[in-house]
DNA sequence: TGCCATTTAAATGCCAGACAATTAAATAAC
DNA sequence: GTTATTTAATTGTCTGGCATTTAAATGGCA
């Protein structure tokens, strides 16, 4: 392996990128070890300090783990859903609060999505899913309840309903929709929500679930659709008024 | 800023972890000028070397951007959709081929998703969006195409569909399910698949398209997605046989 | 032999200090 | 006033070293 050191990039993100075309390649296979920094440098001709920024920014991405001690070394790591998941939630929030997405446009692709998983969770959904939603149902309506809790049920509750799809690959990509939602629901949750409207939809939405009417469920989330972006849209109006 | 030392996290991951939580939060805005690598080490009482390696952490995730030079330092970057949607793809990819999916449960996904586009896109499409379209269908007709080539002009022909819907956020989450199924694709055209087959589907979802007719659309992936599936079945048959 | 404590070696984690390369601004020359 | 030069700030990279962790090798002892 060799390196140009007259590109334009640095020399770490040269290294890091030729171990990560050889991770997704193949070549470097899940928990193979990756030779020491030492080897590594020698192999790319650069410092041990360089060869380790460009791991750094390997283990970034959840491509490797290190581990210390006398076996140790990085290894490729078998990049799972879990861990997946939190970057793609990051991600997501980083892009909607960078970019001026409309609340609107996130909020259609959210439901659009969602609004996708409907038939097969209707279809497939497990004991499990159902008693997860009517928890959460049941903690919303608990008078107590502070408003981020609230959200954070809310959340709960729809993956929940997107798990019950049965479909791993779905429900990763439905958790960036889902969740990077919550900090532009929180705007408005802080404003006049109504959880009782809310509920009352959560409600139906399970009952169509649990008959395994997708229709049902599809009305169900067209219903939060609509109500959502009409709050959005008076709390729009109002700021508008206040200013 | 303080960091633990006797943590079990690496001291860089931590500082990394400080700055993007500082970023998440709105602490450090776009743009925004990062204090110099001298000046972090001084802050959180740890060696440049450390710093640097919690930066290129910070890089790697597009999180900022360094400058070299007098006015130089790390910013806060604007994350773009166009820079998100390589990682995206390439973490999807990784999910897909290092967690033992299913073909049939990565198809799933991505028709799931892609058909919860077709209202929106038989709405919204332009004609721009219809011409790539055509002129992708008119490719995928050439007699001496290589198999890659086709499959990449099958992409871009299903991103236009996906763009077509008018939503950036939209566009980004699916970029991830329909680009992460080429590999697997590969593993079929390589086959006999018929071209001819997909040139007729794909035209009908064009004509959908153009009539703005969002079940006609619907309809046409239905029928890829039965068509790549069963496929796929007669492809797994044949591997056993041979086996 | 078999078990436990110790030593050893390999690897990552971290640091100090230095120099090179780049870049914009300040300065000087014309 | 414009251009060339110098300067200072900053990142990029290297050398060399020490600390820490960990598993394996070694040795002592019953």
């Amino acid at each position: 392996m060799k390196i140009d050191p007259n590109s334009n990039a640095d020399l770490s993100a040269q290294i890091a990128k030729s171990i990560r075309d050889a991770i997704i390649s193949g070549d470097l296979i899940v928990d193979q070890r990756l030779p020491s920094e030492a080897e590594l440098s020698d192999q790319f001709d650069v410092s041990r300090p360089t060869v380790r920024e460009a791991l750094k920014r390997l283990a970034a991405q959840s491509l490797i783990r290190t581990q210390r001690g006398a076996t140790g070394g990085a290894f490729v790591n078998k990049l799972s859903f879990e861990e997946a998941y939190p970057q793609q939630i990051t991600t997501s929030t980083l892009l909607l609060s960078m970019n001026a997405v409309s609340f609107e446009t996130a909020c259609e692709a959210r439901y659009t999505l969602e609004r996708s998983c409907a038939p097969l969770s209707a279809l497939r959904r497990t004991a499990d899913h159902l008693a997860t939603m009517r928890a959460e149902i049941h903690r919303q309506s608990q008078p107590g309840l502070t408003d981020e809790a609230f959200c954070a049920s809310d959340v709960a509750f729809h993956r929940a309903l997107v798990d019950g799809a049965g479909n791993p690959v779905l429900s990763y990509q439905l958790a960036g929709a889902v969740e990077a939602m919550q900090p532009l629901m929180n705007m408005i949750t802080f404003s006049a929500r109504d959880r009782a409207k809310i509920i009352e939809l959560h409600t139906a939405l399970a009952d169509a679930l649990e008959a395994n009417n997708a229709i049902g469920v599809d009305t169900a989330l067209a219903g939060l659709e609509s109500y959502t972006t009409n709050l959005a849209k008076s709390v729009m109006e109002k700021c508008k008024n206040k200013a």
